[in-house]
DNA sequence: CGATTGTCGATTGTATACAATAATGGGCAT
DNA sequence: ATGCCCATTATTGTATACAATCGACAATCG
């Protein structure tokens, strides 16, 4: 079967630029195209059955991401994150996502504050049944649900790309002993805080949540070999 | 003369494609490509004496920065900026430069420092001679520098892209009266900071300074009409 | 007279072709 | 055997060509 062809089929609306750059964003985060890596061009539009011109347009938007790097002429590679760069995004990060959490809080939002609360109990009840995959979905959408309640959406945009960044890693901490636990108790501060219309306590829970993923993440490096981040 | 086929001599090292972002980047700064004004593909390549390619791959750069905006089939255009939005723009800038400060202060490099206080005293010089061009140049210098100084890569070129989308309507903010002293003032501020180590004070300092603008914006654009923003 | 549809022109989306440069490898001299 | 140089080749950078879609205007029908 001609794998490049089902690109042209799904496209309903979406361009093929646009295709690829989920396509790829997605391999990458999920490992399946590995940190520093070289991305041919002419490979892969065999590959994925298109022409170089929308490859190189979506180059340039995974590019502007943070997903890929190039040198002039000597093509374009999956980023290669060093656990410095890392931590950097992560500080980065936690200062959006706080950001997103203190306009959430202030725009007092009821439905928000439900949902919030159900995406709790759900995670709650994954996390009884073991169920990882289950409760980082739910992480994920909790704190998408968050971001989204700021209501900026330049803050929605930037805070996506830098959580699919981290997440390329995600494997690492989510792996932790203890972290689902601390997690379910800070999901928990952040909803009180939200509830006592404390934005400022809600900003700060949610940055220490995050921070405290840098800590994890070095202590996991500095042990095992940095591989190949 | 030929204007196009400067670009192909000026770049020494840069590819066309960065040269074309540089270059249209500036060009939508300065207003000389106004908010909503169609970019037209063929028409901007004959004008620049370049090939569709190229511009398309800067296109896709641009747009991922928030210059540009396009909807497929129907073109690209300079980004229209909504009141709202460039608000939504200034918290965002405010948080990153905010936190960059506050890296800055927790650095505590001396060479920084007397670097913040040269610029410093430079600005109060030309301030009395009310050069707010030369100003201008001062200030961009003395935060870019407080940024750099925050040693986080990212975080350096995401500040410089929120810097130029505000600095897009940068005319307006510093045509106010009071405005200059203002800055001169929270400069001074966030240098005493700097020399006692408070980085939480730096990072408030700074914050409030940028926040400060949008009021100022506000104030402007609800007096006069809304324009083309 | 208004609405609808078809056709044409303009413009974007995609593919291919050409040019320039960097990586590779083999031959030759030392 | 090893290191340097040159040629070859692979790959990116740029330009052009082709295809698909959208918008506007006009012709036709109710």
């Amino acid at each position: 079967m001609n794998k490049g062809l089902s690109y042209k089929k799904v496209r309903k609306h979406k361009t093929l630029v646009e295709s690829i750059v989920e396509d790829l964003q997605g391999k990458i985060i999920k490992g399946q195209l590995e940190p520093g890596q070289k991305m041919v061009e002419a490979e892969l539009c065999e590959k994925m059955g298109i022409s170089r011109s929308p490859l190189r347009e979506a180059f340039r938007v995974l590019e502007s991401q943070g997903f890929l790097a190039h040198e002039p002429r000597k093509g374009m590679q999956v980023s290669r994150v060093s656990l410095e760069e890392l931590e950097n995004i992560y500080v980065i990060r936690a200062n959006l996502e706080s950001l997103a959490t203190n306009l959430a809080v202030k725009n007092e939002d009821p439905q928000i504050l439900e949902e919030l609360r159900r995406l709790h109990h759900e995670m709650i009840r994954v996390a009884q049944e073991d169920d990882t995959g289950a409760y980082h979905k739910l992480n994920l959408k909790f704190h998408e649900v968050l971001a989204e309640a700021s209501l900026n959406q330049r803050l929605i945009e930037l805070i996506d790309t830098f959580v699919k960044q981290t997440n390329r890693y995600r494997v690492v901490v989510f792996s932790t002993p203890g972290k689902l636990q601390a997690s379910i108790q800070n999901h928990k501060d952040i909803i009180r805080s939200f509830e006592k219309g404390d934005a400022e306590e809600a900003e700060r829970m949610r940055r220490a949540a995050i921070l405290n993923n840098i800590e994890v993440l070095r202590e996991h490096f500095t042990r095992e070999e940095p591989a190949n981040l």
